[in-house]
RNA sequence: CGGGACGUAGCUUAGUCCGGUUAAAGUGCGCGUCUGGGGGGCGCGAGAGCGGUGGUUCGAAUCCACUCGUCCCGACCA
């Protein structure tokens, strides 16, 4: 079994790091705050990437590249946008360095290279971008845009995890542009639900769908949607967003088109993104003591298959069945990986994937050929059972079918046993400090109510849940009127 | 940015309080050998000058100052 873990009993931080460092998902680069994503973790993006560009695309989008500097002029466009960034943005300010006349070593900034205008590396790209749309949009007949880019984006975090949050990260955002507010709103919306869908059908994360409250809305939009997921340790995690943003960047970008009847208005603007968080969110999400658990929709290794032998003869022959079953899976769209390295042990190689979080390990070995069978093992639950050979490919397809449901109803459930329902603020904080997770509550609506209770607890308002029925009832922590529950929880 | 902890071989750590020969162990790595259904055994070998800089001292991993970085708890945030 796996060694030398931490368990999240134990400490929940700590078991997370691990995973991330043994399953060698990323590490720590010589640059604060910004990590090195290594092939394994990044080949788990790729499958996001992958399955989102398609999902993108499926509803329209098209991709573009925009450049990773804002001119300063163009990022202060937006006051709010701007104002929300400011306190975390990397500046250029010089375009040159030059040797160190006191020590030929080293290198110095050259002043004499200083930049007229100071360029913003992008904490996101609607000022870049909505100065670009100025230049595509005049008529009704130019809209609408919907074009997403895959870009890293710097915010200048104090205090960085990877993956959850670090000071660079890689993230798609989709900009759009549109003819009427409806059009815009519908398409927020629409974007929230591909989140959603992403999320629970591939990330086998069930999520929250809701609406920000003003406090906790992107700064420059009328209105934020989120997706909200529980981790294992009751904490909420921000998973994407799609914000509404009304006429604000048209406004600040002199963006006009002329509509139908021949009469100049703004521009209505989208923007939604997620980020390489979602795999901080799916570690966390799976995960168990024995370390990482990938869904198999996402999982870059799905099948892992570990030749048991002594000697070359002997792995010849497996080698033989293994290909074929490879093979046949690789034929049904499986990714499988046939182990047969001779520098390592069969046992090395069951706790190494094990750890990793490959959903399916198949061992095959001299005894398996003498009965025609396999020993499959499934990462979710660590069962073994030895299974006949024949339609071998089959069973481990509805396996990988059975392990991706089977995550995603763990999940569903976890989030149920960790939800509650609370009337009054005694109850609240004593629910809060007993079980965490998603507290549903009434609040006045108030931004100072909100604040008071952050202050007094950690708990932040997630969302105002859209699938909830609204019904009115009294502030838990005012008493007055409220127009409906809003889930509090302490986030990421 | 405030509070706390920590930086010694690739990794995990002992040694630091109370300075003193050649800095110790496990693991990992290399070679050989026996092995092979859950991180295998034995033998041999390589590998660090103790985060960095500057001080105190006959002598510094150990004491002092500064600095960089990491982790945890806060504030901020996707």
């Amino acid at each position: 079994m796996a060694k030398d873990f931490t368990s999240r009993k134990e400490n929940y931080s700590q078991w997370y790091n691990e995973i991330v460092a043994k399953a060698d998902l990323a590490e720590h680069s010589a640059v604060r705050g910004c990590m090195v994503i290594k092939p394994y973790g990044y080949a788990i993006w790729e499958k996001m990437q992958a399955q989102l560009d398609k999902m993108f695309k499926e509803t329209g989008h098209v991709n573009a590249y925009f450049p990773l500097f804002v001119p300063k002029s163009l990022f202060e466009a937006e006051e709010k946008n701007a104002e929300g960034f400011a306190k975390e943005c990397a500046v250029v300010t010089h375009y040159r360095l030059k040797t160190d006349p006191n020590d030929k070593t080293k290198l110095i900034v050259d002043p004499e290279a200083k930049l007229e205008e100071e360029l913003i590396v992008r904490p996101t790209s609607e000022a870049v971008i909505w100065n670009t749309y100025k230049g595509w949009i005049q008529s009704y007949r130019d809209l609408p845009i919907l074009v997403n880019q895959w870009a890293n984006v710097v915010r200048w975090e104090m205090r960085t995890r990877l993956f959850l949050r670090t000071a660079e990260f890689l993230w798609q955002e989709g900009h759009t542009a549109h003819a009427t507010k409806e059009e815009a709103l519908a398409e927020s919306r629409t974007m929230l639900d591909v989140y959603s869908e992403f999320a629970e059908k591939y990330m086998a994360m069930p999520v929250v769908k809701g609406i920000k409250t003003e406090s906790e809305r992107f700064a420059g939009a009328e209105e934020t949607f989120c997706i909200e997921a529980m981790m294992q340790d009751g904490k909420a995690l921000q998973a994407g967003t799609s914000h509404f943003l009304g006429q604000n960047f048209a406004k600040a970008f002199d963006v006009k088109f002329a509509n139908k009847e021949g009469k100049l208005d703004h521009v209505w603007a989208t923007s939604w993104g997620v980020s390489t968080r979602l795999i901080g969110g799916l570690i966390m999400t799976h995960s168990d003591d024995n370390g990482l658990v990938l869904p198999p929709n996402l999982a870059p290794i799905q099948v892992a298959i570990v030749p048991i032998y002594k000697g070359e003869e002997q792995l010849a022959t497996i080698s033989e069945t293994a290909l074929k079953i490879k093979a046949n899976l690789e034929a049904k769209g499986i990714s499988v990986k046939f182990d047969n390295r001779d520098t390592h042990k069969p046992g090395w190689k069951f706790a190494e994937y094990e750890f990793k979080g490959v959903p399916v390990r198949i061992a095959i070995g001299p005894r398996d050929l003498e009965n025609g069978t396999v020993e499959v093992a499934r990462r979710d639950t660590l069962e073994k059972e030895v299974l006949q050979i024949a339609d071998i490919e089959t069973k481990i397809e509805n396996l990988l079918k059975n392990i991706q449901d089977n995550l995603y109803q763990k999940s569903i459930d976890f989030r149920a046993d960790n939800s509650h329902h609370v009337d009054s603020y005694d109850e609240f904080k004593q629910v809060l400090k007993a079980k965490g997770g998603f507290i549903y509550a009434h609040w006045d609506g108030t931004p100072e109510t909100e604040e008071k209770i952050k202050q007094e607890t950690k708990a932040t308002i997630r969302c105002i849940p859209l699938s909830e029925k609204q019904v009115e009832g009294k502030c838990m922590y005012s008493g007055n009127p409220s127009k409906g529950k809003v889930i509090f929880a302490k986030a990421y």
